[in-house]
DNA sequence: TTCCCTGCAAAAAGTTTGCAGGATT
DNA sequence: AATCCTGCAAACTTTTTGCAGGGAA
C-alpha cells in the first residue's frame, strides 16, 4: 500500500519523487535500524554515487513526512527505522554496544506512574534504556 | 566529607590534584546538569585560562573515579551531575525542551521486565524519557 | 627530579550549507 | 522550460589526540 500514497504525497506538497529518495526509504526499512551513515552504505551497495548529504536531506524530509522516524541511543549518531513498524522500546547494552528491541508493554507502568504522578506524556517509541544485557552479564 | 576522600583518592591512584580538577568537580556541583560547554563556561568564570579539552580529560577522570555521571538527553551533548546526588530518571518534553528529574521509583515496573523478561539490567541513572510535560499539554 | 597535567593546535567525527549542473515534472 | 534535487566541497560543531612546556608530588 505504502508505494503509490508515499509518492503521490511528495508530488502533492510539490516535492519530486527520485531513485534516491526511494533508495533512503528502502534502505531504512531493510535495516530496521540505522545510522545515516549505516543507511547511506545501505543506498551506496544499488548506487554508488549517492551523497550523504543527500542522505541527511532526504531523512528528514521522509521524517517530516511521518515515513520514517529516530531515536536517540547514546553517545552515537540518531538511529533511523519506519514509522510504520511497531512502536518499541530500545535497549542499550553499555557493555557490547548492541540495541535491542522489546515491546513497548515493558514500560506500562512507567507510562502510567509518569502520567498520575507528573501528566507527563510518555513518548514510548522514543524511550532507550541503558543497561547490561543477558550476555554482558555473565 | 568529600573534599578530603577524593583527593586522596586520586593521589593514592597516582593521579595529582590540581586547580582546574577541583574547579571542574565544583562547576559539576553548582550546575547540577550541565553539558561539557557549559560546565567549561562555569570553570571559566574563575579561571580563564582552562581550556575546553581539560573539561573533557577532566570528565572522564571524574567519572572513572564514580565522582560524577553523564545521561543522554537527546540531539545535544552529554550532561554531567554529581555521583552523589541521588539518582533519578530525566523526562525530557519535547514541546518546551525543559528536563525534568524524578525519583527512580517510577521505573520499578519496567526494570522489573526488563529483568525477568530479558535478563537486562537496568541502568536507572541513566535513563531518559521522552515525552510531553504537563504545560506543554495544554 | 620525575612524570603527570595542561594549553594549544590540529585531527576526527557527525552534520549542515552554498553552489552549479542535472533530473523530474 | 521551470525549478527542485543532487553531488561536491567547504564550513561547522562537538569531541579527541599529539606535543612540549609547566606544575604537583
Amino acid at each position: 500500500m505504502g508505494e503509490t500514497t508515499w509518492q503521490e504525497e511528495l508530488r502533492s506538497r510539490g516535492y519530486r519523487v527520485t531513485p534516491q529518495r526511494q533508495l533512503v526509504l528502502e534502505a531504512v526499512a531493510s535495516l530496521e535500524h540505522g545510522t545515516p551513515d549505516e543507511i547511506c552504505a545501505e543506498v551506496q551497495r544499488t548506487a554508488k554515487g549517492v551523497n550523504i548529504s543527500t542522505i541527511y536531506r532526504t531523512l528528514e524530509l521522509l521524517e517530516e513526512l511521518g515515513l520514517v522516524k529516530h531515536a536517540h541511543v547514546g553517545h552515537g549518531p540518531p538511529n533511523y527505522h519506519l514509522a510504520t513498524e511497531a512502536d518499541h522500546v530500545h535497549l542499550r547494552c553499555r557493555g557490547c554496544g548492541k540495541v535491542e528491541d522489546v515491546p513497548p508493554s515493558v514500560a506500562d507502568g512507567l507510562v502510567e506512574a509518569l502520567e498520575s504522578g507528573y501528566g507527563f506524556e510518555t513518548d514510548v517509541h522514543h524511550l532507550t534504556v541503558f543497561g547490561r544485557c543477558r550476555e554482558c552479564r555473565r
